[in-house]
RNA sequence: GCGCCCUUCGUCUAGCGGUCUAGGACGCCGCCCUUUCACGGCGGAAACACGGGUUCGAGUCCCGUAGGGCGUGCCA
């Protein structure tokens, strides 16, 4: 029996929860799931310049609203750098790290110095066995662990395998800063360790930093925890995730229109597949998934297959659920909806009864909004070109005639229907050549539900309203 | 510069030495269904980066080349 399953997910508040950084949690937590474990939530706030209360709350709504949940309340870093500080002193006391009195200024002559002269831009060690007694006046120092100088360490990793890296390579790394705040470096091990974290699952530009905090734990002699760096997500480009291309907070993508669900079945399948499976649950995602699945090459974001992905979540979806997810973002859009910013009562009602028809061919919450605008639009009705094209005179023709039929005809499900095929059979045309118009008439557009669920939606005096001022003005 | 990683259709990927004349999905094109738009169905174009090995046999293993990414902070 090996001990359960840790992970966490550990983001710096200095944005919001983007779409790599999601993607990292929804395997955290998947990996949690599905060996039955747990993840936490950590906040690496150690940056106080950089790290807002807002960028906290904005992480917290984005997993949330992907579903994705953890264990407790977040832990702060920035809190716990007394602890940082002890383990550093610990270490200093034990001989495996030691007081460096180098200033910033000096540290950059040394990389300037070294890459000129195309050697690796590290620090020389000056104060690694220099005696303490040596220590300048009035200089605080930093503390530097005495890492490894010669040999290899070995990364062992879920994803990318067994990579080594020459110690050489790795310099003596600051653990706690000359105001006695500690690095991420140390600040990660310690915590880690502490939470009991048994599962490090993060991007793999931490992969260098694997070595580095590896040296820690053996300084330390605590235990390795597993670890599994995962590429990252690139634009569409190849290069580094733009704003424009996908490095937006998860919010974004809900006033996108897309749905919690759709977007975490796009991410896990970016780097990660279960033979030819597209369409993945959460509960078939947990089932399924495994580190060692993911691939080691970065991938592209592709937003035409989140849509798709995202319109047959949405045909799938509960209609009430989708209203509730148009009331959502209409606050949001970009351009202010017909309905506004709120839902009231009777547009809900209206939407549901439509509903079937509409989420049949939307493929975000936006797309859904525009088709369904037709309800609160009120006369005279904003033509779309395609639809002036079919209030031509001969749709108008046709309309006019139509309406007579409908001012009789009864205004039930079945009926509709009827009424609208007889007039296109009496009067010799195809049933398109009399939908077409009539639809335009309505909605001033040529998308929407079926035509019969339009005329039922809207009610018979506000159909016919319609129809006359379409007759009468175009 | 140095270190590490990556490289199958435009994109996401399947492939774990022979079953690959390389499969699926999105996108694209065509046809069908259809009252529009979608959905759905059918069909099509489209890839193993390049060069050497190893092997009876390589998309699959090894080495180089090219291209890309990440790291190289008293940021995380």
């Amino acid at each position: 029996m090996s001990a359960p399953v840790v992970t966490r997910f550990a983001p710096s508040p200095t944005g919001f929860l983007h779409i790599g950084g999601a993607r990292t949690a929804l395997f955290n937590w998947l990996y949690a799931k599905a060996n039955g474990g747990k993840m936490l939530l950590r906040i690496e706030d150690t940056d106080r310049a950089r790290s807002t209360p807002e960028a906290v709350t904005a992480l917290l709504d984005g997993l949330s609203w992907l579903g994705i949940d953890w264990e407790g309340d977040p832990l702060s870093q920035f809190e716990r750098q007394d602890r940082h500080a002890e383990i550093a002193k610990q270490l200093v006391a034990e001989g495996k790290a030691y007081y460096c009195y180098t200033s910033p200024e000096e540290l950059n002559a040394m990389r300037e110095k070294a890459r000129a002269e195309n050697r690796a831009p590290k620090y020389d060690g000056t104060w690694r066995d220099k005696d303490p007694s040596e220590a300048p006046e009035g200089v605080n120092p930093v503390v530097r662990i005495k890492a490894e100088q010669t040999g290899d360490t070995l990364v062992t990793d879920h994803v990318q395998g067994e990579v080594r890296f020459p110690n050489a390579d790795l310099d003596d790394f600051i653990l706690l800063r000359s105001d006695g705040t500690p690095t991420y470096m140390l600040a990660v091990v310690v915590d880690d360790h502490d939470m009991g974290v048994t599962h490090i699952v993060r991007g793999d530009d931490h992969l260098t930093n694997a070595a580095r905090q590896i040296q820690i734990y053996k300084a330390l002699g605590w235990d390795v925890p597993d670890m599994a760096h995962v590429p990252l997500i690139h634009g569409p480009d190849g290069a580094k995730l733009s704003k424009r291309h996908g490095a937006l907070g998860a919010e974004a993508y809900r006033a996108m229109g897309y749905l919690p669900e759709a977007l975490c079945n796009y991410l896990v399948r970016l780097g990660w597949a279960h033979g030819d499976e597209e369409v993945i649950s959460i509960v078939q995602m947990i089932e399924w998934f495994s580190l060692d699945a993911i691939g080691k090459s970065p991938s592209r974001f592709d937003f035409a297959k989140l849509e798709n992905l995202n319109g047959i979540y949405m045909r799938n979806a509960d209609d009430e659920r989708l209203v509730s997810a148009m009331e959502t973002i209409l606050p949001e859009l970009e351009t202010q909806s017909l309905f506004g910013t709120s839902l009231s009562e009777a547009h809900k009602a209206k939407l549901l009864h439509a509903m079937p028809g509409l989420k049949e061919r939307a493929k975000t919450v936006v797309q859904l909004i525009e088709s369904a605008e037709f309800i609160p639009a009120s006369v005279p009705l904003n033509f779309s070109e395609k639809a002036l094209k079919l209030l031509d005179e001969s749709g108008i023709g046709i309309l006019s005639g139509l309406l007579l039929e409908l001012q009789n005809a009864e205004w039930s499900e079945g009926e509709l229907e009827n009424c609208v095929k007889e007039f296109a059979n009496k009067q010799e045309l195809k049933l398109g050549k009399v939908a077409q118009p009539l639809r335009a008439a309505l909605t001033g557009s040529n998308t929407s539900p079926g035509i019969y669920d339009v005329l039922l939606v809207l009610g018979k005096e506000e159909a016919l309203k319609r129809i006359q001022a379409a007759t009468g003005t175009v």
